[in-house]
DNA sequence: CTGAAAGCGCTTACAG
DNA sequence: CTGAAAGCGCTTACAG
């Protein structure tokens, strides 16, 4: 394996200098510059990595902690992180924790975040009770949920107040009887569900609908799939509805596709909406209604606030910032 | 920060003895191995992992590098290789290359690589005339074309087979006017479209059928919003066809909406098919039918080849992979 | 079962 | 503008 010595002898130079032309120091002679590219590229030399993270005490690259890798939703938001990390100088790199708590918290603690300068995670499994593990030292930002002010820096969406709005959208067009399809979490930590059920209820509340519970869908997963069985559920049971407020789009499509399957027509005999704003709910047949937080702003405050806490110093204040949102109206709601 | 050498002072022991219980050497005392543990736990040590990689020479992480983190296909991909590694013991890293040469090119030279003990990469814009440059010494397996026979592992999808077979679909179902929506590449490299293309001409030739250029539609991204926006330059041109040949999902999502907006019913009008098998297509409006390769093959394929050349020694030959693949028949088709 | 020493390949002050 | 020396924090032979 060519070193920097290898180079360095090949140039004539010392490995200093080697470093210096690499890092793009700029008091090198222009010829000793010369010299030196020549060598690498005669040697087809790489720099080693772990060497210079190790001297350096830095990696100059972030981690983006996402549930699961195969999510639309983290795909594209991450795609936005590492084109504004870029812009900064940041690589990013994507991480798969495994949607559960257990395997949050193992990366939070792992020893891998030291390959990085810092860690955006996308949470969905920890809850209040673990505040205090996210007390370390390690520049961190938590991107999701509202629920850990204090130990860390984080990025909320708008959950209570996106459902709100999306519920009430319905009813403007003249939903009376709204379902929801959330996940199965605990509603006494305030899971994504917790908070956007919350929202979905206030809504009926303030519009002095009745809630009924019978028409609360929970699935085991929130993916098309999840959305689809829990319609067919729904459907099954008997009781009337005519609109679905869903906690997210992937789960709309998987509703959508369900209640085509019952012969319930969208938006016809039902109206349907969703949370998110992935791309998919633009094309899909219905197109899907859908409250869509500012990513761009979610993935640029994201990235900032990492930056900035690490570069920062020790007199640091924990922030949140909570995105904001607009409903966009299509047809699966019209 | 803590340091191993803290760790032992505290444990009163050596660094080595800390190192080797962190690792799990075996014949360390019981007592040994509690009190080193205890003195990790009061000291929340956490290894420092550049180090360890410059000092082990490895790193236990290999990089899969995709042209594009927001494309569902590599999403799905990207946590089926996640999950492989691990039963393998590797950790492995999501890594976006941006979808064109120049920066695949980067990829693979870059001085990230040393950050990976291998590298999973899937090609899209890198063609023959670049064979040499994947002559490195740096494990890799290729994702993607078959093009690159000799110098790098492999894994081939099964383009032009699958496009025929695909296209054979339509053509026993009764199609006799097909078109095919696939990228602008150029078609003398042999790209995924030019491949695509290759088995649309030819089982087009083998059923004596008519292949009219006027209905090979050329689009920039392979995107939804590409697709859709063929399929209305399709439809305004006013050609004649009952039947498209999509050269991914993704696109075929987007012409289904495209041909729904036109107001041609599909399957009715005209018969629509995709290629990836990604999960989206088992729930679309209608339902798409898919040349679906066997991603869970591919990703353990891929992670097999990868660490038997990362563990492997000198007297090692390129080995080539075609996936297979099954012809997925939906409601887009019937 | 445990430890003292060397060294992985860089970059950081510091000199000149 | 360039270099000699030290050291980042681990793990790898090697001893005992």
């Amino acid at each position: 394996m060519v070193t920097m010595q290898d180079v360095a002898r090949a140039a004539g130079v010392s490995p200093m200098t080697v470093s210096n032309v690499l890092n793009g120091y700029p008091h090198v002679r222009e010829d000793t510059r010369d010299k030196v590219l020549r060598a690498v590229d005669d040697l087809d030399y790489r720099v080693n990595v772990a060497a210079r993270n190790l001297r350096a005490g830095r990696t100059k690259t972030i981690g983006f902690a996402v549930p699961e890798a195969d999510r639309p939703y983290f795909g594209q938001l991450g795609a936005k992180i590492i084109a504004h990390a870029a812009t900064r100088g940041y690589h990013v790199v994507i991480e798969q924790t495994g949607a559960d708590r257990e395997r949050e918290l193992h990366t939070i603690a792992g020893s891998r975040n030291r390959m990085y300068d810092g860690l955006i995670l996308s949470v969905v499994g920890l809850g209040t009770r673990d505040r205090d593990l996210l007390r370390t030292n390690f520049p961190m930002v938590i991107l999701g949920e509202r629920v850990f002010s204090g130990p860390a820096d984080h990025i909320a969406l708008p959950n209570t107040e996106g459902t709100y709005a999306a519920t009430r959208h319905l009813i403007e067009r003249g939903c009376r009887d709204i379902a929801m399809v959330k996940g199965n979490d605990d509603l006494s930590d305030a899971s994504v569900t917790a908070l956007r059920y919350d929202g979905f209820r206030r809504a009926l509340r303030d519009s002095g609908l009745e809630h009924d519970p019978a028409r609360d869908i929970a699935i085991e997963e929130l993916t098309m799939a999840g959305g689809r069985e829990g319609t067919m559920r729904l459907v099954d049971s008997g009781v009337r509805f005519d609109g679905v407020v869903c906690i997210t789009d992937t789960v709309a499509l998987g509703v959508i596709r369900g209640l085509v399957d019952a012969g319930v027509s969208v938006p016809g005999d039902a109206r349907v909406i969703g949370f998110d704003g992935i791309d998919e709910s633009e094309f899909s047949v219905p197109r899907l209604s859908t409250i869509a937080p500012d990513h761009d702003e979610v993935a640029a405050r994201a990235v900032d606030l990492l930056l900035d806490r690490i570069a920062g110093g020790e007199d640091w204040q924990a922030q949140e910032f909570v995105a904001s949102f607009r409903l966009i109206e299509r047809e699966s709601t019209v």
